[in-house]
DNA sequence: ATACCACTTGCCTGC
DNA sequence: CAAGTGGTAT
């Protein structure tokens, strides 16, 4: 029965046979952690466990399908009763439940970003300040990390922490905007993602018997990933473990990498405060990667301050070494990686799956496709704009959403002119004013509009035709299925018509982008695993998909995505493309430590992605906003230990300037550019563009510093009575100097 | 009300 | 380079 523990190993069968009170399990990249989850909930359900008792959170819906069927191989018994998927969907089905204690209906939209930044852009608007200081952009991450923080609106106005922040940045109508904000989300029945979780909150936190119930239903709580949990999230799932402290989390702080969402790595660093009974395992054998490539993603991961301490280390074999690509321009980049994959496909005869190609950002994917086209190879790409952001599927989902929540104001903007009816932007204008002055939803508006405005007979009609439909379509998603409303609706309401009248290519691609929309409601209902197949169903599905969800590996093709996006997965030949100051790490990052060492753990995600081959490639021109732009490598590169990169062969390119080698040798290229550096020192004592000295008033006896001459070394003594304050410094290599801090170039470093 | 064109703006990452 | 905006002609 329980012999499946023997696939494990010692630290792996401990976490998943422990399965009482707190647990931490920091897990080293590819020690098999996932395996020790699925273990643990084939375990606990081994031990005649309620499956319905069991809450196991995950970070992508594809994470969770595959886990789910897993387990279900693993005891041989229908998993269906777990509860097992995103923070977002579990939470979202708990808001469904029970959300109506907030006053939210149980048919409430999701809100995507694009929906929220076009209603802060209309109350930018209606405010009349101005937009180039107020961005939807800023003012929504600005509520989405209050919200993240669990921050009312509120409460954001009342402190002045937030007011002198927003003062500072010329948005002192910040807070008021966030009101409003969250009054029309609420009037609009509609939840922005972080509502999800905040709601949540809010929920348990001033219905006490709400968080009873879900707290001794589940008695177990199992997270993946916890490293990017936000405060939100992990407010929640500590208010659902109070009562039995079934707490497992599992995760590896070094590869968090969602700060820019909320993400807080304190939550995993300080768990052991909040648990003083914790239990804590560290799984750092790697079964995943070749020596080389642990040993450099170790050597990279070690220039980070902010983290927990563990080994990781692994049997396998030793393996190739890391391949460095230097090409001339972001094209060659991409036309060398092509080659490569096309050369090393041939020689070892290995399928299209077996390789992978990161990226920094979705923008780099371009050259890449057009690499891969002209080389004949399949690719695929995961991430980037999805099928569901297409205009002519967003266009058809507004319908769909409006028959689902009339009161979706987005929705509404969406579609009321779409496809055209004579009703511009006067005319919504007015029914938004109308909404405002009256207080009720937009769609009360259009549903009766002579109780609140005075409009031309014609634009009346016209609502009330639209409203009409709308409502027909409402009552038709109650009764049917989804696949039959978003036929009637994509067929109704003129939107299909539209599309195939257009001749233009654009146009009919977009009418088989529709045909694919109903394709996929035709497939979400004849699934068996769907036991609610209504309209409501199938958008609740699309608005919380997450990156790769849609991905499908029948077709032998290569893997392109971004490195976020890549988390997770593994791959025996992946590429990290890009490698540049300024893309990676990112120019955005590089101002504070805690952002920098955030690109870091992406470097090294991205390297602990690879099984058996790690190439990396950087370019020394690349397009940007349309004209060619002048790189550097990447600082990380010169992290990473320098023995495991590949070495210069001598034989071949030898002497020349230029090499035709295509894979040209990085570790030459670092050579000349010391030499380069020698040269200028001896003149002028630091003009490496690289070597960024930082402000000696953080430098700080036992720190240790580098200096662009001496090299590394430890501050023993600073005279603070010294004018620009003296320090005693013993370098590695050349020993005790004493420097004048404001004059001497120093770098801190972090080891 | 709408269609089209010149002009500006910005490329992180994503539930 | 490409999406989005604002102005103008119809």
């Amino acid at each position: 029965m329980a012999d499946f523990l023997n696939d494990l190993n010692d630290k792996q069968r401990e976490g998943a046979t422990q399965t009482e009170g707190p647990t931490l399990i920091i897990a080293g990249a590819g020690s098999g952690k996932t395996r020790v989850l699925t273990y643990r909930v084939a375990q606990l359900m081994q031990q005649d466990v309620d499956t319905f008792r069991i809450m196991c959170l995950t970070f992508t819906n594809k994470a969770a399908r595959e886990m789910r069927e897993r387990i279900e191989k693993l005891v041989g018994t229908n998993a269906r009763d777990l509860w097992m998927g995103t923070f977002h969907s579990i939470f979202a089905r708990i808001l469904r439940f029970d959300g109506n204690r907030l006053g939210y209906e149980s048919n409430f939209t999701i809100y995507d970003v694009e929906d929220s930044k076009s209603l802060l852009k209309s109350i930018i608007k209606e405010l009349n300040l101005d937009d180039k200081l107020y961005k939807p952009g800023a003012i929504f991450s600005r509520i989405s990390s209050a919200k993240n923080s669990l921050i009312s609106p509120q409460a954001y106005q009342e402190d002045p922490v937030f007011y002198e922040h927003d003062l500072a940045a010329r948005r002192p109508e910040t807070g008021k905007i966030y009101q409003i904000y969250a009054n029309r989300c609420f009037r609009a029945n509609a939840m922005d993602f972080d509502d999800l979780l905040y709601q949540t909150n809010v929920l348990f936190r001033d219905h006490p018997d709400i968080l009873h119930k879900y707290q001794h239903r589940f008695r177990y709580l199992l997270i993946d990933e916890f490293q990017d949990t936000n405060i939100s999230q992990y407010l929640i799932v500590k208010r659902l473990s109070a009562v039995h402290q079934n707490i497992c989390v599992v995760g590896d702080d070094a590869q968090s990498i969602y700060a820019f969402r909320g993400a807080d790595i304190r939550n995993i660093l300080n768990f052991e405060r909040d648990y003083p009974d914790l239990k804590t395992i560290k799984l750092e054998q790697n079964y995943r990667s070749t020596q080389n490539i642990v040993k450099a993603a170790n050597s990279l991961i070690v220039h980070n301050r902010n983290q927990l301490h563990k080994e990781v280390w692994t049997s396998n074999a030793e393996g190739e070494k890391i391949a460095i690509i230097k090409a001339g321009t972001d094209s060659e980049e991409a036309r060398l990686v092509a080659t490569s994959i096309f050369e090393q496909r041939n020689l070892h005869g290995l399928p299209f799956n077996d390789f992978a190609v990161l990226y920094r950002t979705n923008a780099q994917s371009r050259a890449l496709e057009e690499a891969m086209r002209r080389a004949n190879i399949r690719y695929r790409i995961i991430g980037g704009l999805s099928f569901y952001q297409r205009k002519e599927i967003k266009d058809i989902i507004a319908y769909l959403r409006m028959a689902v929540n009339p009161q979706d104001e987005e929705a509404i903007k969406r579609s009321i002119n779409n496809p055209k009816r004579g009703l511009g932007n006067t005319t919504m204008n007015k029914v938004l004013i109308a909404s405002r002055a009256h207080d009720v939803a937009v769609w009360e508006v259009v549903r009766a509009p002579d109780k609140f405005l005075k409009l031309p007979t014609r634009t009346v009609n016209v609502l009330e035709s639209y409203a009409t439909m709308i409502e027909a379509f409402g009552i038709a998603a109650k009764e049917k299925d989804a696949y039959t409303v978003a036929s009637l609706i994509a067929k109704e309401s003129g939107l299909v018509k539209m599309f195939f009248d257009d001749d233009t290519l654009e146009g009919k691609n977009r009418y088989e982008n529709v045909q694919e929309l109903l394709n996929a409601t035709r497939e979400f209902v004849d699934n068996p695993d769907n036991e609610n197949k209504k309209l409501s169903d199938f958008l609740q599905e699309v608005s919380l998909i997450t990156s790769g969800d849609e991905a499908s590996e029948d077709e032998d093709a290569v893997t392109m995505m971004t490195i976020h996006a890549a988390k997770g997965l593994e791959f025996p030949h992946v590429y990290a493309v890009g490698m540049e100051e300024e893309l990676f790490p990112s120019s955005r990052m590089l101002e504070s430590r805690e952002d920098l060492e955030e690109e870091r753990r992406l470097f090294y995600v991205a390297i602990t992605r690879a099984k058996q081959r790690l190439t990396l490639s950087y370019a020394l021109q690349r397009y940007m906003y349309g004209n060619l732009r002048p790189c550097e490598p990447s600082r990380f590169l010169y992290e990473l230990e320098p023995t495991l990169l590949n070495t210069y062969q001598p034989g071949r390119a030898s002497g020349a300037a230029v090499s035709r080698d295509p894979i040209t040798n990085f570790i030459r290229h670092q050579q000349e550019r010391k030499n380069k550096q020698n040269v200028t020192d001896a003149t002028k004592p630091i003009q490496n563009k690289h070597f960024q000295p930082d402000d000696y008033k953080e430098i700080e006896e036992d720190m240790r510093v580098e200096h662009p001459k001496f090299g590394i070394g430890t501050v023993k003594m600073i005279d603070r009575n010294h004018t620009g304050r003296r320090a005693l410094i013993d370098f590695d290599k050349v020993g005790d100097k004493t420097l004048i801090l404001s004059f001497a170039k120093l770098r801190i470093h972090y080891e």
